[in-house]
DNA sequence: TCTGGGGTCCTTCAACGT
DNA sequence: TCTGACGTTGAAGGACCC
């Protein structure tokens, strides 16, 4: 362990749900939930206010929705939280090039080795100057821990929330951590919280009067071991910048059971070409093939294939899964489907086969007439069903398509109208959209309903939370004035007052 | 209205090669 | 040729995390 808290873990606020009050200011100080609006939903993130009244992450929408039936419900909208997530990054390595991302809204620093602090006045001026400028250029709050390992640096942070900043000094940790939940070691969910319960072990002090061989014992040798050391604050773990991926996956849950046993086989087909599409995208290929089946009954059930060399081949893959399937009884119904692939490689056996044909050719003296496949010299698809070289999608987007598409709105998503300006989608239903006029840096905006195929209303990128001058706080007065008149369409949606829905979502 | 989606790591067991 | 020990790999499931 080293001597000084030069270990900073970063943790954004409800993250999802505070973009969203930042975005929308008509939300801000009220109860917010981000999740799947579905009827299978769960909550992604609840904010503050909205976690007064119970709701928490992980918690079926269906629940959080009895406890707090006035709240706000969105969907999440990653591109937005990727890109304020992108900002933080950015200030994170102007601390140290080792960063270690956890998530779009966590992330370890190595400060010591950023030069940045190297005791623990240094580390605490550098975590409040951090948090500073987190808010500064993103609207956001977050709360920083700094100690002397990542563990207890994560600790801290989870204590400092909300949006505060918490420093472990070196030699207090065991007196700090012992008499907490073992819940609180990292590695300690429900069934091994209570695996260790029944043993009569309920915190971390106990884990370390237990000792390491009754650790063992109880949850065997990787985990007990691990969980030994973490209850003696003893964490080397490093921080680590780059991490390889090790798989790819894609999965639905339906909103209700399928049966039909040829809607499965499409199911599983249509997974395969987007779990293709994602590995692709992150330029991977990968040798073994997983399908997972939820059952009716959440029964889950996995079957894998490796193949002898890794592909990217939406064809191969496709067939792979649905030969995977053919052993799994779906009699009863599935709720959740999925394709993914492991053992990546950055290449495919079909790139090595070319290689080596086109070495034999060279080799042999003949041109490669005939032995060249594609004319980009990239091979693709032995099976043939593939056509697109890897890199290049063959999917084209839905606005390329000709034939008019029914518009769906989906709850908490922004969008423009050629009078009003921008706004977002506060419900949708029955043939209308309800959309809420405001900007991040205006007043809380009116609301208007039109119908849901009104030409002048068109989906919009999300605004930046802070004007790009980087001044925070002071753009607010000068927000554009949504205060026009209405000559709308329609009367607003008969939700209660403040009330945003997610209808029309998923159907 | 019970229980998402995308990952990682570990354990157990079986098959197989040496 | 048979057998046991051992390591590796693959398959399946479970737990955990955000």
């Amino acid at each position: 362990m080293r001597s000084a808290p030069t270990i900073l873990h970063l943790d954004m606020d409800a993250f999802y749900a505070s973009a969203e009050q930042a975005a929308k200011p008509s939300l801000r100080g009220k109860a917010v939930v981000v999740g799947g609006l579905g009827p299978r939903g769960v909550v992604a993130t609840a904010s503050y206010e909205a976690r007064r009244f119970g709701v928490h992450s992980a918690m079926p929408m269906g629940q959080a929705r009895r406890l707090a039936p006035n709240a706000a419900y969105l969907v999440p909208r990653f591109g937005l939280y990727r890109e304020i997530s992108e900002q933080v990054m950015g200030l994170l390595r102007e601390l140290s090039p080792l960063v270690e991302p956890l998530s779009l809204d966590e992330a370890f620093v190595d400060l010591e080795a950023g030069g940045v602090a190297d005791d623990e006045a240094s580390a605490r001026a550098v975590g409040e100057r951090l948090r500073a400028d987190i808010k500064a250029v993103t609207g956001l709050t977050g709360s920083v821990g700094l100690a002397a390992s990542k563990m207890l640096a994560k600790i801290a942070s989870e204590e400092a929330k909300p949006d505060g900043l918490r420093l472990i000094a070196p030699g207090t940790e065991r007196a700090l951590l012992g008499p907490m939940s073992v819940r609180t070691l990292p590695g300690v969910g429900p069934a091994t919280g209570d695996h260790l319960r029944r043993a009569g072990i309920t915190t971390v002090e106990e884990i370390a009067e237990a000792g390491e061989d009754e650790l063992v014992r109880l949850l065997g040798k990787a985990h007990g071991g691990s969980l030994y050391a973490m209850a003696l604050a003893h964490d080397e773990r490093p921080v680590v910048a780059e991490r390889d991926t090790k798989s790819v996956s894609v999965e639905d849950t339906y909103d209700v059971d399928i049966h039909d046993r040829v809607r499965v086989r499409g199911e599983v087909a249509r997974l395969a070409d987007r779990c293709v599409q994602r590995l692709r995208a992150a330029g991977h290929s990968g040798r073994t093939i997983v399908l997972k089946v939820r059952r009716f009954d959440f029964s889950t059930l996995t079957r894998s294939e490796t193949l002898r060399g890794p592909t990217d081949d939406p064809g191969v893959v496709r067939e792979a899964a649905a030969r995977l399937l053919e052993s799994v009884d779906t009699t009863g119904g599935v709720r959740l489907l999925g394709v993914g692939v492991t053992g990546l490689a950055d290449y495919t056996q079909e790139d090595l086969f070319a290689q080596a044909q086109a070495q034999a050719a060279a080799e042999a003296g003949v041109s490669d007439e005939g032995a060249e496949p594609e004319s980009g010299g990239e091979v693709d698809g032995a099976g043939g069903a593939g056509g697109a070289s890897p890199g290049a999608p063959q999917d084209v987007g839905p606005e390329e398509s000709a034939a008019p598409v029914e518009r769906r709105w989906a709850a908490g998503h922004d969008v423009r109208h050629a009078e009003y300006g921008h706004g977002w989608v506060q419900g949708s239903g029955l043939g209308r959209v309800t959309v809420r006029f405001e900007t991040p840096g205006s007043e809380p905006g009116r609301v208007r309903t039109f119908r849901t195929d009104d030409p002048l209303l068109v989906p919009a990128e999300p605004l930046p939370l802070v004007e790009p001058s980087g001044v925070a706080g002071l753009s607010r007065a000068a927000g554009p004035s949504c205060a026009v008149e209405p000559s709308v369409v329609g009367e607003a949606l008969p939700a209660g007052a403040g009330e945003v829905a997610g209808l029309g979502e998923r159907g």
